[in-house]
DNA sequence: AATTATATTTGGAATTATTCTAATTACTGC
DNA sequence: GCAGTAATTAGAATAATTCCAAATATAATT
């Protein structure tokens, strides 16, 4: 698996500026998590790693993960207590999961619509952050 | 710590409808959740409920939220990987997590705003719940 | 290129929130 | 009051994640 030239100078730029190392680890699980953009958990990561990685640790694609969500190079996805999966998807989006298949799917998201999410917060408040998840049913589960 | 009359009609109604059992313990913790709204974890919970009812378990601390939340008198908010915490308060509303003071305040939202964050669905996915929750800084912890 | 300094990786132990289990206790209907 | 079921309890088990200390890799300096 290789890094496109594009994600290669996303990355570098990315760990210089938080004066981090570009190390072999961190680039393949960028260049997985951007080959297969399925939400994976650590532990599906980890796997995949191995894959063309047989050394790597848990503890390190743990660290990778942390490092690239920290410089904002993928981001994190929380469903209720369930594991944390990683998505390297950065325009703003939603993720809607469906209960049925399990499958995790990107929803874009307007500016405007953020703008009005942001509209309704008491004076005084700041939000850096909105968070939206949808769980349901998808377009292939249906009753 | 008694509850109204109101709530403990609420509580007996939907334990009834779920078939399950009007507890001490269920009330008790209802009765809590309802007279302090400031989102607590299951183990601020416990530490509240054993003031009164000191040979309560953490365990029943859990069932009892869990039962809570089944039967729709309570919802669940989870923030990242932090611990679950509970909420009384049936209007629909967001989550608004403040990263300074740890305060969490409930948005309300408007039944227009969730319609337009329903109709972003692509076509065929049906949503039986959505999760919205800011993080930032509230109107008492500025810069 | 060798040396030193710093960052990263590694495997395993530790932690934390939560769930499970099996025994006891409390309700509910007869 | 008794039988049957549901709920509570204490403690063990689990699962995801973080921590730790040693080994390795990378970068900076001579």
């Amino acid at each position: 698996m290789r890094l496109e030239p594009k994600y290669k100078d996303l990355l570098d730029s990315a760990l210089e500026r938080s004066g981090q190392r570009a190390t072999k680890q961190r680039e393949h699980i960028y260049a997985l998590l951007l080959q297969k953009r399925n939400h994976p958990t650590a532990e599906e990561v980890y796997v995949r790693a191995k894959e063309d990685m047989p050394t790597i640790s848990l503890a390190t694609v743990y660290n990778c993960l942390e490092t690239l969500a920290e410089t904002k190079l993928i981001r994190q996805v929380n469903f209720e207590r369930e594991p944390t999966r990683y998505c390297p998807n950065l325009t703003k989006h939603a993720h809607f999961y469906c209960r049925e298949s399990g499958e995790i799917v990107d929803i874009d998201l307007s500016d405007e619509l953020l703008d009005e999410l942001m509209k309704v917060l008491p004076t005084g408040f700041t939000a850096k952050h909105i968070e939206i998840s949808y769980d349901g049913a998808c377009n292939e589960c249906h009753d």
